[in-house]
DNA sequence: GTTAATACCATACAAATGTATGGTAAATAT
DNA sequence: ATATTTACCATACATTTGTATGGTATTAAC
């Protein structure tokens, strides 16, 4: 028991969070609509099996029934998507790089994305390398907002100052020079604001 | 409209966050049940009412498809159980001081709990003021874990040595004396395990 | 004294929901 | 070559669920 998930049910099962998180676990229907399946009994199965693995506890005969019993685990895996330079930019990786394990009590909104920093030109700032920042993509970045941005093709995590014709990404530690973008810069682009920091405490203790 | 709600229906409207908060929201049968109804439609009749003032949205036809529309308000108070010093011991508080923002699904392990840090012993660990440590209670403590530990009525977090007669707690911050504990000291006590760190960078942009 | 609001009940019903069974097809293991 | 696992489908059925309607009793308002 406890075997591995299918890549069926693994959708199914990221389904089920992401539903849970933002509102309530769905109905066997409403998870047959969301994967195109035109019956419930194709979802039942997959449930069935998610559960014998140990993923879920299902509550029969109640709708919306499912339990996530992943959920009493004290970390909840996220994929880290890249890494990013504080110091110089640092090439970013098309998929995620590695999975960390991020305590459910880090404020992770849907849409948001982990990225590890290297490097410590954000000394200054707490953000040391090893750091995982946690990046909300939909929020617009204000002066003083940490965020991550790419720069041709590499990403970078800085401190964001809008002026009159350029922004300006800066360090905190004094040794790193301010990186100025034009209005005309080609390769630049805002991924999002920094909304996080987390630190694992695991490797660290020796 | 938004008229007062009348004490039942504050009591049913409770009663729905308090479910939701723990899982998901009651159908009417759930609700007529814990209330003691013998009937589905005086739940629906109160919940009309509930709606028609404005506390809560339904989703016709939606099984548990209630909406709670002052979520925005309520959420989530994560008690943030004291405060601990990283440099010079601080008092600890008997209850909760202060409520970390956190979303409603971001429930807490059981068996850990977040202490804000003040201070600035731990600075040479990365572990600065304000930062909040999650603390697991069920580690067995080792050499150079970080710990969260009580000790005459205060509580610290520094690294832990264990030596033959006594324990070590030590700041990273040289400015800062190691405490050395014997054996027979009375009130001094292991709370548990620093686990992970996280900084909201919310207040942190300026 | 009548009206209105509140708080319940019983009955009824269509749709939603979870479940069960049997079957097909493809990939994989033995 | 056969058996097993995975991934779907169709059909069927008993409950669950939300909803609607009509009714009773109590209290407060006009």
């Amino acid at each position: 028991m406890a075997r591995e998930l299918t890549n069926i049910q693994k959708k199914i099962l990221e389904f089920l969070i992401e539903r849970k998180t933002k509102g309530s676990v769905p109905t066997l229907a409403e998870i047959a609509g969301f994967f195109g399946y035109k019956n419930r009994a194709t979802v039942q199965q997959h449930l069935q099996a998610i559960e014998s693995k140990g993923f879920i506890k299902r509550n029969p005969k109640i709708s919306r029934g499912i339990e996530l019993t992943i959920e009493d685990k004290f970390f909840i895996p996220r994929p880290v998507l890249g890494e990013v330079a504080a110091g110089n930019p640092l090439t970013i990786y098309p998929d995620s790089i590695d999975t960390v394990e991020l305590p459910t009590i880090a404020r992770m909104p849907q849409d948001s994305f982990l990225l590890r920093v290297k490097g410590d030109s954000l000394k200054d700032a707490y953000i040391f390398s090893g750091d995982l920042v946690i990046v909300n993509p939909n929020i617009e970045p204000g002066d003083g907002h940490f965020v991550a941005a790419i720069l041709d093709d590499a990403a970078v995590v800085k401190r964001f100052f809008r002026r009159k014709n350029r922004i300006e990404l800066r360090s905190e530690n004094p040794e790193y020079e301010p990186i100025i973008i034009e209005r005309t810069h080609p390769n630049f682009k805002i991924v999002g604001v920094v909304v996080g920091v987390y630190r694992s405490m695991d490797k660290k203790v020796g």
